[in-house]
DNA sequence: AGGTGTATTTGAACGTGTTCAAGATACGTC
DNA sequence: GACGTATCTTGAACACGTTCAAATACACCT
C-alpha cells in the first residue's frame, strides 16, 4: 500500500502524543501539532478526522504497555487476590505519567457517542484485550469457577478496573497512593466474593446476576 | 440587592434550557441563547462564566423533580427492593425527556475538574440531596441495618443509581425499556445483598468494605 | 518523455466559545 | 439637579477545531 503518507501520519501522531503529555490535551492545539510534525494545519485532518481521533493512538500504546506490565504477575502469582491487584496496579503504573492528561481525556471518553468511550465499537479491540487479561487472571488462579461464568466474571473485573481508574482520575494524593491503597484493600474483597459466589445460599443470587448481564447487554 | 440584572439572568437561563432541550447542547450556540434572551452575546458571560455553567440550572430543576417523583413510593412502599427500584425508576422517568441532551451532557459531567461532575464540590447540594433520598429508602424499609452503616449504604445505592444512569445514557431501546428492565432485575439483588450483608460469614467482609469507604474518601 | 489520474498537501476561511475595553445605565450623595 | 461610582451592557476581536477548493507530488501507462 501507499508508504508515502505513512511517515507523515506517524510524525503527526508522535508530535501529538508528546505535546499531549507535556502540555495537556486542551492546551495542545492542532496548529502546534501540525507545526511540530512539519506539515500544514489542514493536513493533520487528512490522516485524523479530528483531534479526538489522535487519542486512539494513546489508547493502543497503553493497552500494549499494560499487557506487558501484567506478564510477571500473571505468570508467577497463583493466588486470586494478588492476581487481581497486580493487574490493576500495573494499569495504574502504566497510566501514571499521564495523570493530568487522562483527567482531561475523561470528558471525551465518557460521552456515549464518542468513539473514545470504553464501551464504543471503536474501542472494541482495546476492550476485548483488557477483558482478556482479566480472563487470564481467573484462568491462572487456583480457584474453582464454572467455565460458563468465566467470561462474565472477566467483564465484571474489567468494570471494577474502570471504577479504579475513575477513582484514580480524581485522586490528587501524592504519588496517587490513595488509589494503590484502594486497590490493595478492594482486590481481596473481590477475590473473596468470587470464591463465595458459588457456596449454597449465594449461588442463586450469582446465577441471577449473571443472567442479568446477558439480558442487559446493549447492542 | 440588585434586582436589576435578575430578570436578565432569568431570561438567559430560560432561553438556554429551552434551546438545549429542543436542539441539544452542542447545537445551541451562546449567540443564539443571548439573542433569544434579547441581550448581547457578551452579556451572557456577565451572568454565567461559561456555557457549562448554564447546565447547573438544569441539575437543580431535575433534582427537585426527582425528589417529588419519589414521594409516593417512599411514603407507601415498605419492602426494600421495590423502594430501591421505585426511586431509581423515578429518576429515569424524570430524565426521560432529556435523553439526547443528557448524553451530550455526560461528556462534561464526567470530567473530574468540571463543576458538573457529580463528585465535584459544586454538585455537593444535589449530591447530598440524592444520597438523602437513598437514606430514606433504607430508613423507611422493614430491614435491619446498623445505624452506623446507613449513611455509607445510602452512598452505595447512590453509586448504583449513577451506574443505572450510565447504562440509560447508552440505552437506545425504544422507551428505554432495557434500562427499566435492568432496574427491575438488579434492585432485588441489591436488596438481597443488603439483607445478607450482616449474616455470619459475610459480616466481616461487609465491615471490611465499609472501612474501605472511610479510608478511600477523597478530600 | 509526456499524459493521466490518484494521493497528498496547502492555507485561507468558517463558526464556535470566550474575552475585553469601552460605553450606557442606575443609584446614592451633595 | 449634578456629580461619581458601581452595576450592567455592548459588539468587535481572539484563538480554537474544522472544512474545503485549489495546488502539488507521485505512480503508472503509452
Amino acid at each position: 500500500m501507499s508508504t508515502r503518507g505513512e511517515q507523515t501520519r506517524a510524525a503527526i501522531a508522535e508530535a501529538a502524543l508528546r505535546l499531549f503529555r507535556e502540555y495537556g490535551y486542551e492546551a495542545t492545539t492542532m496548529r502546534v501539532i501540525a507545526g511540530e510534525a512539519g506539515v500544514a494545519t489542514g493536513n493533520a485532518y487528512y490522516y485524523y478526522g479530528s483531534k479526538e481521533e489522535l487519542i486512539q493512538e494513546f489508547y493502543a500504546r497503553n493497552q500494549a504497555e499494560h499487557a506487558a506490565a501484567c506478564r510477571p504477575v500473571l505468570d508467577k502469582e497463583t493466588r486470586l487476590g494478588p492476581r487481581i491487584a497486580g493487574v490493576v496496579r500495573a494499569l495504574i503504573d502504566v497510566l501514571a505519567p499521564y495523570h493530568g492528561f487522562a483527567a482531561q481525556l475523561y470528558r471525551h471518553a465518557a460521552e456515549p457517542a464518542s468513539p473514545l468511550s470504553p464501551f464504543s465499537a471503536e474501542s472494541s479491540p482495546a476492550r476485548t484485550a483488557a477483558i482478556g487479561l482479566f480472563g487470564e487472571v481467573i484462568g491462572g488462579a487456583r480457584v474453582r469457577v464454572p467455565a460458563s461464568a468465566r467470561g462474565k466474571l472477566a467483564e465484571l473485573l474489567w468494570l471494577y478496573s474502570l471504577g479504579i481508574v475513575l477513582y484514580w482520575v480524581h485522586d490528587a494524593s501524592p504519588g496517587c497512593r490513595a488509589t494503590y491503597r484502594l486497590i490493595d484493600s478492594t482486590a481481596p474483597i473481590a477475590a473473596r466474593l468470587i470464591r463465595l459466589a458459588w457456596v449454597p445460599g449465594l449461588r442463586s443470587m450469582t446465577r441471577q446476576l449473571l443472567a442479568v448481564m446477558d439480558d442487559a447487554r446493549l447492542p
